[in-house]
DNA sequence: CTGAAAGCGCTTACAG
DNA sequence: CTGAAAGCGCTTACAG
């Protein structure tokens, strides 16, 4: 527990036997100072296990030093559901179904949250971060704002308008999505990766149709996706169709039962994860045979991917850079604030796995 | 971008013609203003998009409003590793192998992360979070300290030196973990969920003796964890033995390969997943039926207990609950500082999967 | 219920 | 290189 009262500048100054201006510059610029005041300064900051007050120096340097990280909401109810003290009253669950995973059923958000972080301490900052709830979006913001140097969004925690008036009181950085000429947004080479992914896909998949599983199309992620697949398409064309299913596992289910109705198809390309699972699913009880029949491939790279049989081949958004991006963009717009807003566009990673390769490892 | 400099209690008071004083009581305690005033100076915050600045705010209240979260460390080096506006620069990585991950094989992190944010935002406050990079932790520690009102700091991210001499001048609570008469702690119920867990395997196990798979000597969890096997044992006697697997899947591997030369268990308890994972492999290659000849179960809750063949019956530890008892701890101890240090322990849940269910559903 | 005033603990020109 | 002093933007007794 805390003890005394904190020691403060002034404590230090007449421990060391200066000025509280030359405690300060020991701190923050300690080549101003003789190397015999400075080790006096700094002995007596041990001595007295002086800590500086982050808010006192926030308030005189018209900086916080603090980044902020917005993320999507959840649903944790903070009414604590577990029993406390309370050995031997263990719950057992059923959990053969897909009982858990709340709103991130991948890493994404956890490497998002590591980058962001490292990049934030390496700059000497502290990260704060909240996420979203629905309620009190509007307050979050509100308070986030206050308290930060700089604010990074990911895409979709915020109206845009939310975005657009943050932006115009903090420097504000939007993760994973763009809103072009009104803030600096890091995202993902989204249409480049299924372009890549496709142009494989059509290298080395067996004969048959290509089916193509689009997303939803009010999002900007299966606008571009789909784009990249059309550009593979016109440099090795070949017969395919597309299909809605709507980012989904139905969704993609339904397509391929449809699809093999008219013929089993040589690849079947999902603008994600889920949908493609969903095709997968639906070839293996048609007795298809991926990937020597059928190569199957999706986009996100969500945990489910590496352990569906076979595991799916993916693209996965390098998220871990994300973060590290959004801080350094975060950083620049800080130094440079009259900056033009700048797009940057990260490069994805494919994750080959046996629903692609026909040579596949066995483990 | 932000524009114009920032609004201050000034400008709300001469816009709304009352003093500062007013202002500010109208943010913090509006019952103290008559409503025709309050409303004049909401409608100045309005007009003016007013938002506090929380230094000055942290240092006039003497408290930040934030707590802070101190994670493990990790190796992202914030050297980007992604090419940047690198449209078709797309790398092809083969995910054969257990690639990826980091130091969180599970989701614990991230569910930690959003109890504690959840809590934190609830409780008016914000939410810090600092990973202790092995190199300067001593450092972020202290950077730490002087900007929250109160720090929860995951088991083993500190020595316990450190952790002892920070809650010297801040409110600590040690989470997952406990040190004991020095701290508040948040942890969980390990003796106890491994007693459960045993009764339940000795009471639908197969004939054949129970494999203990014992854990590192030097954790507290492993001692507990192994208590707790043994107070189950106490209540329902037979044939057993332990071998020492060391927390490791190969530990666990090997333990069962020599198991099996002295004939085929009827059930492997292991001190945590990894253990227990590889005790199933080996019995899956020497043809022993789990769970019809031998029941299996770890402990923890990793995400491959959910992929194995058959899926893994296992203990886990509720994280987002101990993120919200954290935080919760950290708020009583602000409100009195004097109270002696607790030590919460909370009840844990056992997930059932087909390695323990003879008569399991199939999906 | 409202205002004047002190003070929170720093940083940073400005002199010397 | 060092110190005196002003000021950062709030909160909070204290009067009235």
């Amino acid at each position: 527990m805390p003890r005394r009262k904190s020691p403060t500048v002034y404590d230090v100054a007449e421990h060391a036997g200066v000025s509280i201006a030359t405690v300060s510059r020991v701190l923050r610029s300690p080549e101003k100072v003789t190397v015999s005041t400075r080790e006096r300064v700094l002995a007596a900051v041990q001595d007295l296990r002086y800590v500086p007050n982050a808010s006192a120096r926030g308030l005189a340097g018209r900086r916080t030093g603090v980044l902020g990280l917005l993320i999507p909401g959840h649903d944790i109810s903070t009414a604590s559901r577990r029993p406390v003290d309370a050995s031997g009253t263990i719950e057992f669950l059923d959990d053969h179904h897909d009982s858990h995973g709340g709103p991130f059923r991948n890493r994404y958000f956890e490497q998002l949250v590591h980058g962001a972080e490292a990049a934030t301490w390496d700059a000497g900052y502290g990260l704060l971060i909240a996420a979203g709830s629905s309620v009190s979006r509007d307050m979050v913001v509100r308070d986030l704002t206050g308290r930060v140097d700089g604010l990074a969004v990911i895409a979709r925690t915020l109206p845009d308008e939310l975005i657009t008036r943050a932006a115009d009181s903090v420097p504000l950085v939007l993760v994973a999505g763009r809103l072009p000429g009104t803030t600096d947004s890091v995202s993902v080479d989204n249409r480049g990766g299924m372009s890549a992914l496709t142009e494989y896909v059509l290298r080395v998949k067996p004969p048959g149709p290509t089916l193509y599983l689009a997303g939803s199309v009010d999002s900007p992620d299966a606008v571009e996706r789909e784009l990249g697949f059309r550009d593979a398409l016109a440099a090795h064309p070949g017969p395919w169709h597309t299909a809605a299913a709507d980012f989904s596992w139905q969704g993609g289910h339904e397509a391929a039962l449809e699809q093999l109705r008219s013929g089993p198809p040589g690849a079947v390309i999902g603008a994600n994860d889920q949908s493609a699972l969903g095709a997968l699913a639906a070839l293996r009880v048609a007795g298809v045979r991926v990937p020597e029949e059928c190569v199957v491939t999706g986009f996100d790279g969500i945990d489910e991917s590496r352990y569906s049989h076979p595991p799916l081949t993916t693209v996965r958004q390098p998220m871990a850079d994300l973060g590290i991006h959004a801080v350094e963009a975060l950083l620049s717009r800080i130094a440079d604030p009259g900056a033009e807003p700048r797009d940057l566009r990260l490069a994805v990673d494919v994750l080959l796995r046996q629903s692609s390769e026909l040579s596949a490892p066995t483990d």
